[in-house]
DNA sequence: ACCTGAACACCGTTCAAGT
DNA sequence: ACCTGAACACCGTTCAAGT
């Protein structure tokens, strides 16, 4: 008697069917996804270890759906740009999966790969070594803030101004969130960079 | 017939129910907040409405404990720093409240103040109005990311030399992980402080 | 080896009922 | 006005039982 030609779960259809999910809800649950598959609830152990070990999935999918681009053959700074961009376009491609994954530390080796591409980056920037882990530790900050608001829904942020004019005078016409995000982004990563090769040129102590 | 003396209930009881929950175990929920204060699940909703109520009650809990420091007295780089530290040590005082604060939108009016300040400060800096905004936010994203990361559990992050040599260069000798954390966070803020001068210096575009 | 069904210990929220 | 108990619709995880 043959065996089965094939099961009915594998490793991939669970993590689909909860990135889907997550991309429709913005959540995922062991139900829903045995509902979505036609299958037990309890039946998912068979591939997965735990809710913490699907997360972990998703995250190692987001690295893999878009691969790295080369960086070697341009100026640190460019390099660096590029690498932090595309760490948040990864993000950006499911917003709604952000906020899953910064309460959870990385074990995705995929992940260590794009740290490494940074770390090469940054020594080629001429920090010293000491530096080179806050650093990316910095950026990792800065990029993960911005994918969380992103995340946020659009809400009109408008603080009564007779009690903060400052703030008021900062966000009049910040246009739309997305706008508002993006306008944030590219001026963090400027500021970054500037400080970053400041620092490099020991200008700032 | 004299009115009961004193309600079973308050809003500032089940606050600070929850704030010891979430100290002590990560998580809070009525369940636990209910048989902490001797009463049962069903009354914590005749003073809050639901669970992001309590959350957001927790947030503005945060920044009522430290009051602010005045701030108008000092250079503005001064009194950035200043501002970007008060914000991450509030964060600091509660960390693993910090996973429960970042997915949701903030509301209290006393996290506006903060804001306020910092946009104050930042127009001292001769920063450009329309970069205001972008700041504050940038600011946020790596305050955020930063208290986020000392929520982490202590992990020896060892990532097979071999593999990843650059990694492994930058992490060398980066002592305990509140140390990193602390280095990180240091490194950043003079990162985006030197960056954001030299922005407002128009030495960047 | 893989899948199911039932069970367990949890959630947030609502609502009729009591005082 | 405030509190209770019961109910509802959800969770993640385990485990004996089937094939």
């Amino acid at each position: 008697m043959p065996r089965p030609r094939s099961a009915l779960l594998s490793v991939e259809l669970i993590v689909n069917a909860a990135l889907k999910l997550v991309d429709e809800t913005g959540d995922f649950s062991f139900p829903r996804i045995a509902r979505e598959l036609g299958v037990s609830q309890s039946s998912l152990y068979n591939r997965i270890e735990s809710r913490e070990h699907i997360i972990e999935l998703l995250r190692a999918q987001l690295f893999e759906e878009i691969p790295p681009q080369p960086v070697a053959d341009q100026s640190w700074q460019d390099a660096a740009r590029m690498l932090i961009r595309s760490y948040r376009d990864r993000f950006a491609q499911h917003p709604k999966l952000v906020p899953l994954l910064v309460t959870q530390t990385v074990h995705a080796p995929v992940v260590m790969g794009m740290y490494e591409d940074l770390a090469l980056t940054l020594e080629r920037s001429g920090l010293p070594t000491e530096d080179i882990g806050p650093a990316i530790a910095s950026i990792d900050y800065f990029a993960l803030g911005a994918a969380l608001d992103a995340t946020a829904p659009d809400e009109v942020w408008d603080p009564s101004p007779e009690q903060f004019p400052a703030l008021r005078r900062a966000t009049a016409c910040s246009g739309t969130s997305a706008e508002r995000v993006a306008r944030a982004f590219n001026f963090g990563l400027d500021v970054l960079v500037a400080g970053i090769e400041m620092r490099a040129k020991q200008e700032i102590y």
